[in-house]
RNA sequence: CGGGGAAUAGCGCAGGUGGUAGCGCACACGGUUUGGGACCGUGAGGUCCCGGGUUCGAGUCCCGGUUCCCCGACCA
């Protein structure tokens, strides 16, 4: 039997319950790092090919650069350096041998490709250029949690070099909007889009935007990153086009990525107490077909419309399950809502009798989400239910969001706010404030400022100065 | 990396004061069952996290290490 710690008992054990429980992940032998097993990954392969398909729609090509970087290459940018150099693992032997110089197994891959970019640019036809590269990158993390935060973990990188700093800033914004949509219409989640305060941006980068999520125990969870990296990496790069005016130039760069740590989002936005709750897009399985029977005879019946039913939802294109274990009904209704499948259908002797089945959506619990319907039509009526289930989820997650981000005015409403919540409080973007902030309320930061704004202005809830932006301020993961 | 917990069968756990390991679930086989986590019987499954030490004897005591969980600092 299932053991998964109630959700509003301790949310911690809880996602770690879902995550052993739903197959999705087990620890691995080596500190901080996780194996994904064949239903995880398959979670991750949908949001990728999501991913993939919206970066190939942008314009953008897939490429593979080395996992090793010359250490020297990272002392090239000094900030990104400074930023990475506690997280590095380094390689210093290889073949028996010491290395002459060391090589850093890439924690993300800026200085490698900026290297490439250097000798692929010579001129302004060159350019953009829009790359982005599905791999796996290494941080020597202090403290991990499967899927949030690994030292190893599986991402996607974008990096792309442009003319002017206008169309760089264009596609830092196209790329931020591009997850944006790909984690509302392929994911269900919800979030805020904004701009990192700078005491938060990418190390390297002149401005870093995110997209924040709220998790169940009302944590943030940055959910993408997408920086503009000014001409620092070219200027370190030395990735210089010749203009149409016959003047040299730097490129203008960008960098931008999501990694399976949106997996963890989906976990911990979606799911309860029963376990999983998968959005019907990224859903390795969309419908399970449980078949229920008595004797030898009813089974005969029972499974022959139970198959005519799997291959008519599998014609249909729906990735369609028919669960025919020797194990009980009961277990199986259970087994699957675990794993979170979005619809199942129920099969029994009335059924063959009535033409009908038994028809459960996931997004409502128990019972509650449990009608019988005619077996004519089934495929379509699926269809139809998966995208409502969609957009249950995403409400309920957009409702959560909403209903738990108070506007603040004062640094005492702020306190509070954040104990249960994010707050959204006019803020000067200024290091000294995120440093108060980390200072005096415990896992709280500067989550990021929001794109959408009202038009105005107010003080800062700390230094008092006329501000016209608002922060959100949160605890995080 | 600091503070606190923990590690015994796949999972969850029990094993005062040292004497050679057990329970529930899961697993295999047989039978009865099957519309919300079935039951009976039989059986298989263990370097008690790793390495040292004390002892006639260590799951248990001592030292060192590793990993996981929680709280901080740091970070996608």
């Amino acid at each position: 039997m299932a053991k998964i710690t109630p959700r509003s008992q301790d949310f911690s054990e809880w996602y770690l319950d879902i995550i052993r429980e739903a197959d999705l992940a087990d620890y691995a032998p080596v500190r901080g790092c996780i194996v994904v097993k064949p239903y995880g990954w398959a979670i991750y392969e949908f949001m990728r090919d999501f991913l993939d398909r919206r970066f190939k729609e942008t314009g953008h090509v897939n490429a593979a650069f080395p996992l090793f970087i010359p250490l020297s290459f990272l002392q090239r940018e000094a900030q990104h350096v400074e930023g990475f150099a506690p997280e590095l693992a380094i390689v210093t032997h290889g073949g028996g041998e010491q290395l002459e110089e060391p090589l850093v197994v890439r924690p993300t891959s800026e200085t490698i490709i900026g290297w490439s970019y250097a000798q692929w640019v010579r001129s302004y036809r060159d350019l953009p250029i829009l790359i982005n590269c599905w791999n796996s990158v290494v941080r020597w993390e202090k403290r991990t949690k499967p899927f949030l935060r690994t030292m190893e973990f599986y991402w996607q990188e974008g990096h792309t070099a442009h003319a002017t700093h206008e169309e760089a800033f264009e596609e830092v914004m196209r790329m931020l909007n591009v997850y944006y949509d790909h984690m509302r219409e392929d994911c269900a989640l919800p979030g805020i889009r904004g701009r990192k305060s700078l005491y938060e941006r990418f190390a390297g980068a002149i401005s870093t935007f995110s997209v924040e999520s709220m998790m169940g125990d009302k944590r943030s969870l940055q959910s993408c990153t997408s920086h503009d990296l000014g001409q620092n990496f070219a200027r370190a790069f030395d990735i210089k086009f010749l203009d149409r005016d016959n003047t040299e130039k730097y490129c203008w760069t960008t960098s931008w990525g999501m990694s399976w740590r949106l997996v963890g989002a989906v976990i911990m936005v979606h799911g309860d107490d029963q376990g999983l709750r998968l959005p019907p897009k990224i859903a390795p399985i969309q419908v399970v077909i449980v078949p229920i029977f008595k004797t030898e005879e009813e089974r005969a019946q029972v499974m022959q419309v139970a198959e005519r039913l799997f291959h008519t939802l599998k014609a249909a294109g729906l990735r369609v399950k028919l669960d025919d274990r020797d194990e009980t009904p009961g277990y199986k209704f259970n087994d699957w809502e675990m794993r979170g499948v979005p619809v199942r259908v129920e099969v029994g002797p009335k059924d063959v009798a009535n033409g009908t089945v038994g028809l459960a959506r996931r997004d409502l619990p128990g019972k509650q989400g449990k009608t019988f319907v005619p077996q004519e039509g089934l495929a379509e009526r699926i269809q139809a239910l998966l995208v409502e289930i969609h957009n249950t989820l995403l409400k309920q997650a957009e409702d959560f969001l909403h209903s738990n981000i108070r506007e603040c005015n004062t640094w005492e409403e702020v306190e509070e706010a954040v104990q249960d919540g994010w707050a959204l409080a006019p803020l000067e973007d200024n290091p000294a404030n995120d440093e108060f902030i980390r200072n005096k309320l415990t896992g709280v930061k500067v989550l990021n400022f929001p794109l959408d704004q009202p038009e105005g202005e107010w003080r800062c809830v700390i230094t008092g100065k006329p501000v016209r932006e608002r922060a959100l301020i949160g605890k995080s993961y």
